[in-house]
DNA sequence: GGCGCTCCTTGATCTGAATCAAGCGGCCGG
DNA sequence: CCGGCCGCTTGATTCAGATCAAGGAGCGCC
């Protein structure tokens, strides 16, 4: 059993207990906000916090409702969207080990989440750690750092639902997949024949790219057909010319 | 002449001196960032601000380019955007009096900026305003709130983006701009027949909702014919049915 | 091991918005 | 006051992607 493995069972043993003495087993302990604090702060912020554990497919944050929480994602990926009325539904993000959910909000969540598979989640009270930020600077610092990131994220995304074609959409999620999860050198493009898995369904990758499930299966197919990638799994794409893929994602002419 | 106009001239005046012994006569001293700081905080804070002035259609922030500053908008109106190597645009937001840039940046510039017609800016390095946070949390607080609403907006023009029709996206850019004009009671909408002026021409608005000029225009000229709005001049909509406006830009069936 | 999901792919057709094209009108400079 | 230009509107046509439709493949469950 891998080290990660074996920490991630132990997680899930300590659920809906007291978080305290766990941060230091956490698989997001050296990631994201929890990051920027020392072992000594951490442990102060860690007595405000709870572990819960989500069934897969549970809808865990409701837009609109009050916003009680925030949470740290410790194990799992989660979906993060909004809704229309006739069910039309838009995914802003996907959200994976120690990212952070609950930045966006003014009183009440402006968006939903949803447990992609089972997800093991650190609840903070979001007073308690408003509460926090005087005592660690440092926290409110980080959380600046990241709601700048996600703010250039959204940006591009922006950039990608406005003005680019379907093929340059499918492409632009590849390779910032590719660069999320780490199997990019530095801000690089990643290596020919890199393995990459895609834990989301076609409905999803539809909804996060503006798209309908047809024309994203489309548009991967036409990029197996040229050679582009290789999908043997439907969950899984091989990245055979990953230096035309990043240009097809920047939207080179 | 209105007081308004008034203060705006002077501040024209002094373009380019210190900004120290003026902050106390800028239109945005008690709006969006500097409205966080006491008049001392904020006078500390002048000594490393230089205060600019750009001509119209100039553009004073170019994307990739070195992030050396963080601006406030004294005066003017700014459009932010991003570009594909062939020329596709999208604007991201446009940006106002007390408005700040700069946030979504780690080392150069995400975006560029132009100015919409003359702009006065307020300028600060980004190292002394980073010197500055230490002494001044407050600043730093106001930062993550205003990037934190500045993501809640991004996510929702995500939605528009992705999911929403031509008629839906105009309808919704009406509605924003009612409430960030302050046509709005507090989060409700517009009173019917309110005046609302465009200072966007029709290619901003096209690169702004992900359409193009000949589908915002057919747009509007069918609102105009269904009598939801009315539009004498090019840059100047009144809202004659808001509520049923606000529907169709929620999405409602 | 087979039944029946659910998810994915592929094909045929349709359509909302883009593109191509032609004025119109307000406004600035002469 | 006139001419030309730029930005806007409107009409005709095209097209990328949506919708409609029909299997197929993987997989959990019995």
């Amino acid at each position: 059993m891998p080290e990660a493995a074996l920490r991630r069972s132990v997680a899930i043993n300590v659920a809906h207990g007291n978080a305290a003495a766990h941060c230091a087993d956490c698989e997001a302990r050296h990631i994201g906000m929890c990051d920027a604090l020392t072992d000594d702060e951490i442990s102060f912020l860690a007595r405000t916090a709870q572990r819960t554990t989500v069934a897969a497919g549970k809808v865990f944050i409701e837009e609109q409702e009050p916003a009680a929480y925030f949470y740290n994602i410790s194990a799992g990926n989660v979906r993060v969207f909004k809704s229309l009325p006739d069910g039309r539904r838009h995914i802003t993000g996907f959200m994976g080990v120690g990212q952070f959910l609950g930045l966006d909000v003014a009183g009440s969540y402006a968006f939903s989440a949803e447990a992609m598979g089972e997800v093991q989640l650190c609840r903070f009270h979001r007073k308690a750690l408003h509460e926090v930020f005087g005592e660690f600077p440092a926290l409110e610092r980080r959380l600046l750092n990241i709601a700048t990131h996600e703010l250039t994220v959204a940006h591009d995304q922006m950039l990608l639902l406005g003005r680019k074609t379907a093929q340059e959409r499918v492409a632009s999620f590849l390779m910032t997949w590719a660069e999320r999860n780490e199997h990019c050198p530095a801000g690089g493009v990643p290596k020919p024949g890199q393995k990459l898995p895609l834990p989301m369904t076609r409905i999803d990758l539809a909804d996060y790219l503006g798209l309908t499930i047809e024309t994203v299966s489309r548009s991967l197919s036409a990029m197996k057909r040229d050679g582009l990638i290789a999908l043997d799994h439907a969950h899984e794409v091989l990245l055979l010319k990953p230096q035309r893929l990043a240009d097809i994602a920047a939207g080179e002419a």
